[in-house]
DNA sequence: CTTGACCTTAGAGTATACTCTAAGGTGCAT
DNA sequence: ATGCACCTTAGAGTATACTCTAAGGTCAAG
């Protein structure tokens, strides 16, 4: 089945003809023709792209850094230094992200070890407390 | 100051005029009053409301949260259980995320590990050959 | 020749949290 | 009186990645 239709090839690469076609605008793939009643027409290299993607996606980047991914891949003139460079900022981004959620986790985790649970009202919350407080200190995004 | 208009209320509470008005569509908080001329009117209470949106925010409540975290606050019958509950759920879902993010990180770190950069020609790179690797095995998220 | 699966397009809807624009009124100072 | 900062509303725009709807054409099987 080298040559398929939009139906097959969202199920060959898991995702849905809608998906398809919405990456179709983002330019991020194109069918290889079309047949004389206009439906889609793909090829083998289709699958890879969306796999490409997919994987892509799974790895963290967004489809507009996949569309720089994608074109890098059919570079002449890329090197390895390129691709690198895109891996080690996307890193970079995790781990920033991964440190955010930490001080999230562990602030939360503070007031929570505080918090005595049960059947206290509310008066005696310190997680409560601590939101409502007026006008101490601030912590912002 | 204990009556203010809206920029005043902004400016104290380090938010936009625009959000308290976004945040009023969303029933997060409401004038005190009016103005004969229509101008929203709020007092104190006001900026510690905004301060309470803020504050849970950047615990990583969503806004459609911090509705029911605020009811919790004014109601009679909540006890301190509820809002332990919520917080240790919420504590769930960053522990959730960074696992997420660290998977990720890691992936990509190995990839960057066996990527030689420099001036290698991009056929080399095992960063791409991973994306573009066919009908191999497939991370989904 | 009709049924059903599959295809087409354009455009709207979902979720989240704003942010901005347009067009116009208010209120105090010079 | 006029300028300026500030206020009002309704509605659109931003970012991200789809997902769905409507209205209609295609195609192979029975």
């Amino acid at each position: 089945m080298s040559e398929m239709k939009i139906g097959q090839l969202a199920k060959a690469s898991g995702v849905k003809t809608d998906t398809v076609r919405y990456y179709e605008t983002l330019k991020l793939i194109e069918p290889a023709g079309r047949t004389r009643s206009g439906y889609r027409v793909y090829d083998e290299a289709a699958v890879d792209r969306i796999t490409f993607i997919r994987r892509s996606k799974s790895l963290g980047f967004k489809l507009s850094e996949i569309t720089s991914l994608l074109e890098l891949q059919t570079s002449q003139t890329a090197s390895c230094e390129d691709m690198l460079l895109r891996t080690k900022a996307k890193i970079k981004e995790a781990e920033e992200n991964i440190q955010y959620l930490k001080r999230m986790r562990n602030a939360l985790e503070s007031l929570a070890a505080d918090c005595p649970g049960g059947a206290q009202p509310l008066t005696e919350c310190p997680i409560l407390d601590y939101l409502a407080a007026s006008t101490k200190q601030m912590n912002n995004k």
